[in-house]
Parts: C-alpha cells; sequence; structure tokens
DNA sequence: CGTAACCTTGACAGACTTCAAGGTACGTGG
DNA sequence: CCACGTACCTTGAAGTCTGTCAAGGTTACG
C-alpha cells in the first residue's frame, strides 16, 4: 500500500548509508565525518529495534538512558496532563531525534508512541557525550539538533498563540510537508499517520475543528483531502494564510 | 524601589561567587566545580555588560556567536511575525541563559529585549564548546540546561493547546513564584516586570482578558493584586486550577 | 504637574467547543 | 470472501469563552 511517511519512496540517504546507523546520519552527515569515523559511531550505537504500530518507545517517568533516532516509520510523543487527557506535543519522521526533553530530569517527560510501524536506533546518551569529546564536530551537530527542537517548539508556541484553526492546519500541513521533502518524499502528496483527535490535540484544537478545517481548506482550492490522504493544490496560498493568521 | 525579581533580596548564590562569571554558577554549581575550575572559565568569559530597560540584547536575524546569561534582571524574548505584531515566546531572570535558539540557524531567532535593566555576561558559544571538551561535566551541565528549555517549551505548549485564561495564569505565575524562590526571592510576594500585553501574549491571550483573569482569581481568593504587585495567597489551590483545567 | 503608557471593566461579536447523529474505512473472524 | 464491529471522520446546532471595541481610571516619569 502506499504510504507517503514511510514507504511511497526509498529515502535516498539511507540507500547511500547500508549500514546499521542510517538514521544516525541526521547527525552524522552534515558533519562531514569520514567514513571510518561513521563506521566508530556505528559500532557503539549497535542496538537498532522494531515498535509495532501502537506500541511504546518509553513511557513517561522512566529513566532516561538513551535518545533514539527514527530509522524509519512516525512517532508521536504526548503527556498525560492531570486531567487524565493526553496532549501530543511532538511528531517524529526518520531521521529526526527522539527523547531530548528528558536529558535535564534525567526521566523521560512524555509517551512515546509509534503511529506506523516503525525501527529506531538506540544512542546510549553517556556513549554519544563521550564520542563528542573526541570529534567536535559531532558534538556541534548534537547541539545544533537540540536548538533545533527548541525553534521547533517555539513556531509551535506561535501557532498556539496567535493563529486561528485554519491557519494552524495550514501551517502543520506545510511543517509536514517541508520535513518529507527533505528526506526524499513528495512534498505535496502524502499519508497522514496522526488521526484527527492527535492533530487536533497537536494544535489545541478540538477533532471536529481539525475536521471542519480541511474541509474548509478543500472548500478553498488549497489541499484535497481524503481521510488520510492529502495533496497539497496551492502551497503558495497556504503560506499566504498562515501570513494573515489572527492580526 | 521594592523590585523582586531583581532587588527585593540578595541572591545567596550570588554573593557567594562574587566574581564576574556569577550568573555563570548556573553552569558552574551543580557540576561541582572547583574554585580552580571556575576562575578558569571566568578568565574565558570576560565580557559582561549592562543593558537598560527597553533596550534590545539582541535582535533577530542578527549573526550568533554567544550565548547570554542573565547575570541580573529580566528579559524577554520575543518573535516579529509576518503581520508585525510581536509574540513574547519567553521570559529569563536571573541565572538563566539567552540564545539557545540561535545555535542550529547560527542566527538569532528572536528579539531580545530587557524589561529592567539588567546585566549580563557574555559567553563566546565555540569558548564555551572549546571548554566543554576538557570539562566534560560542564558539558553534561549545558546540556541539561538546553533539555530544560525544551521542556519549559512543552510545558508551555501544553498551557496554550489545553487551558482556560484564568488557568494559563495561574500556571505562569506559579512558574515565575518556582524560579524566583529558586534564586533566594520570595515564592509568594513579587513585583511583575511584563506587561499585561506581554503577559498575554506569552500565554496567547489578549490583554483585557489577562486583565479579566487578575481580578478573577483575586476575587476567588488566590491571589492579590495591584498593578504589578503579586501576591499568592493561596499555592495549593492555584496548583489544584490547574488540574482541573478544560478536560 | 501633565502627558503617555498602562490597566480595568462593560457590552457585544465571533470562533471554537460541546453535544449529537450519521457515515466511512479497516480488520478480524466466520 | 463477506459480514460485522470498532475506530475514525464529517457535519449540524447550540453554548461558552475569548476577542473586539470603547470608555474611563491609574500609574509612572519627565
Amino acid at each position: 500500500m502506499y504510504n507517503a511517511v514511510t514507504d511511497s519512496f526509498v529515502d535516498p540517504q539511507q540507500k547511500k548509508s547500508g549500514c546499521i546507523t542510517c538514521s544516525f546520519r541526521e547527525l552524522c552527515l552534515p558533519v562531514g565525518l569520514t567514513d571510518p569515523e561513521i563506521e566508530h559511531l556505528g559500532n557503539l550505537i549497535r542496538h537498532k529495534f522494531k515498535v509495532r504500530r501502537g506500541e511504546y518507545l518509553s513511557h513517561a517517568g522512566a529513566d532516561f538512558k538513551s535518545l533514539y533516532a527514527v530509522k524509519n516509520g512516525f512517532f508521536k510523543t504526548c503527556i498525560l496532563k492531570v486531567d487524565g487527557h493526553q496532549q501530543v506535543t511532538g511528531f517524529y519522521m526518520t531521521g529526526e531525534l527522539l527523547g531530548l526533553d528528558a536529558i535535564s530530569p534525567e526521566k523521560h517527560t512524555c509517551d512515546t508512541i509509534a503511529l506506523v510501524d516503525s525501527e529506531v536506533c538506540e544512542v546510549p546518551f553517556k556513549k554519544l557525550e563521550e564520542i563528542g569529546h573526541s570529534i567536535p564536530s559531532l558534538l556541534r551537530q548534537f547541539h545544533k539538533i537540540m536548538s533545533r527542537e527548541i525553534v521547533q517548539d517555539r513556531n509551535i508556541m506561535v501557532l498556539l498563540g496567535s493563529m486561528r484553526a485554519e491557519e494552524r492546519l495550514a501551517a502543520f500541513l506545510l511543517n509536514l510537508s517541508t520535513r518529507l521533502s527533505r528526506r526524499g518524499y513528495s512534498p505535496t502528496n502524502f499519508i497522514l499517520r496522526a488521526t484527527r483527535e492527535d492533530i487536533g490535540s497537536y494544535l489545541g484544537l478540538k477533532l471536529e475543528t481539525v475536521s471542519r478545517a480541511f474541509s474548509k481548506l478543500q472548500e478553498e482550492g488549497l489541499i484535497s483531502v481524503n481521510i488520510k490522504h492529502v495533496t497539497l493544490r496551492d502551497i503558495d496560498k497556504l503560506n499566504f494564510r498562515i501570513g494573515n493568521s489572527a492580526e
């Protein structure tokens, strides 16, 4: 079956690598490491495993030992609120790094759940720091990844703080589009792995509002949507929509 | 004049230090560095300067070279949105570290503005990374600070995503309270340095709504408020209020 | 002392949520 | 292979919270 998030295309970068640390290339590649160095990393970060759809990769409150690089698949992270409801705090796809929030408290602060059958590489944090001491460029790259996480969260804060429902959804779809295209997938045609409820939780909306926003954007011709299959029809107008959110 | 954020009490930790890197203790102290090591750091991170109320510490778009540790004072960071309005993305007080968002893009992503006359220590990022290589515990501490920033942002995301106006304000006040008490200030009695508009922007509310929320919490006896002077009267009930936000 | 910035409160409007009903897709078991 | 059940999605109508607009009051600073 067609699946833009995991199966539709083969990630070219992963093809090249061909090693156990494929998704770890997110850290390695932009650093300009030599192949032996990557090999070195690969040996230290050996543990790789599958997480089936619906399974937990980590639980809130569990001790923190490792980060997880998504080799392939799609995850959501969510916080269990006092009232018993969950709130989704992020979505993670191939090549992204899970668990950065857990470094400080040394406990996982959220549940991490696979939305499709996925594979992750375990990255023992202590080892990462050790290696960092001998490969400064890797450390720098790690810092950039953490910083990028902060920037991403700030963007969501702006979204939650000042955008209306349709703008939020447009911003969310464009964000997915960018991240997918960076990985070699189609930027305009993809399958949502999250439910309307998950998306709503992430965007600070109720599932009905998300559904209505999808319908509205479709009416306006900016997207086509058929349940989980989304096509972006006019990226410029979608971008324009975000710029003109609630003043 | 009485000023809980900057002047009302003397931060005991800062008194002990007495060196140019005072606020850098946020990084140093929990690490258990020896005094000579701290001295070493102090020599590398020499540049310290004042920022007057209303002045910019950094502008969005400017090249990133340094982090800034707040020696004393109070800052807001804000993003200029496409529509020309600003959104406040964070408040920073004594001992906190500014500029973590800029590491990845190597540009500042937000404006940083002093809300009171303040002092900061400039921390050249390259030097910080260099020193990190020889003092692993310092590096670890730096990672924790970045991680804490992520956790803080996640908390705001949850707040923006699911709390009502009064809950948001209660959460904000309790957050300030915690951070102030950690620095030796009164947890129940403090001066807000931000305007209603700034607070509203941070909490995703309009200034009128913030004002009404203050009044409501006061009516209910949870706080006393006189413009910028706030007293928390019932911290337990304030906490309870957050737990019982929109289901 | 006067002006500008900031805060408070009211009335009304708008956006999102809530409640409800019905439809669609997917997977499991017969 | 089909039937059925569950989970998910869509749409409508009514209600609630926050935003908007407006007026007046207070504070701070030159």
